[in-house]
DNA sequence: TTTCTATGATTGATCGGCGG
DNA sequence: GCCGCCGATCAATCATAGAA
């Protein structure tokens, strides 16, 4: 009953889903700075703009993306990895030694 | 704030396992998992008369109120979980003052059963939530008219 | 359609840095 | 040395969109 009139106030809440392309610009985003998941105010502008949303979305986007990521690594995170291997390009293995398996692999 | 990459340790070796990064490990200190305390039947705050007739008790973050015991302010996480009168309360004074002043705050507290570092930092977050709309052109208020 | 999961938004509170 | 504020972030939760 009251919940109604909490649709009314919290309409605010009618989100929606961000398309397809704008959750692949910023999961690709994501996935290539893993090891600082953390964009300055001018990269969270750019990213906004490519994907047509505020920087207050992508704010919030990376901030429930690093919360949830955190909530589950050893689960589909490593998988959901396979974005990584796919462009990264900033200052993962510079001099970590690793795998020798993770070239510009394309899909 | 140079930092970050690999901060010891990797997960295990699958074999494109990715490695744990510090901030992964980041854990904020938990507020207080503040045991059951109990609220003295609150008296009526400084002036006015009633808002809305909001109800007593609590509330989720939304509106609904919580069938639970009323009389219990935390929940077991140790967020607060502010009544809506509370929460009016508090609007009202911020429409007033932006900022508040340590005579202010103290009234404010105790008429709300609130600490004051409560009311401290919900202001806080009141004026970076007002900034913020502000910027994405939701509110007018610029407010900035000292001409006079 | 009903149930369950994914996800955007909200918010009390914390962290680090700055200024008084 | 301590305190309040800012800006960013965390962490838990809400409410809904979408999948099953």
């Amino acid at each position: 009953v009251m919940i109604l009139r909490s649709r009314f106030l919290d309409a605010r809440r009618k989100r929606r889903n961000f398309s397809k392309q704008a959750s692949e610009i910023l999961n690709e985003y994501f996935y290539s700075h893993l090891s600082n998941p953390y964009p300055s105010e001018e990269a969270k502008e750019e990213l906004a703009r490519k994907c047509g949303i505020t920087v207050s979305q992508v704010s919030n986007w990376f901030g429930n993306k690093r919360i949830r990521y955190k909530k589950n690594i050893g689960k589909a995170q490593e998988e959901a990895n396979l974005y990584a291997a796919k462009k990264a390009a900033d200052l993962p293995w510079v001099g970590a030694g690793r795998d020798a398996s993770s070239p510009p692999a394309r899909a | 704030a140079g930092h970050s990459h690999l901060q010891g340790h990797q997960a295990h070796a699958s074999h494109a396992t990715v490695p744990t990064y510090k901030w992964m490990q980041v854990k904020r200190n938990v507020p207080k998992p503040t045991a059951p305390k109990l609220m003295i039947p609150p008296a009526e705050f400084v002036s006015q008369g009633g808002i809305g007739s909001p109800q007593e008790g609590l509330r989720t973050p939304t509106g609904s109120q919580m069938l639970a015991n009323p009389l219990l302010n935390l929940n077991n996480t140790g967020r607060t979980n502010f009544t809506n009168k509370q929460l009016t309360e508090l609007e009202k004074e911020f429409h007033f003052n932006k900022y508040l002043t340590r005579a202010r705050r103290i009234e404010i507290a105790s008429a709300l059963q609130l600490n004051e570092t409560q009311v401290k930092i919900w202001f806080q977050n009141r004026r970076m939530k007002q900034k913020k709309r502000i910027k994405e052109g939701l509110i007018v208020a610029p407010e900035v008219t000292p001409t006079s």
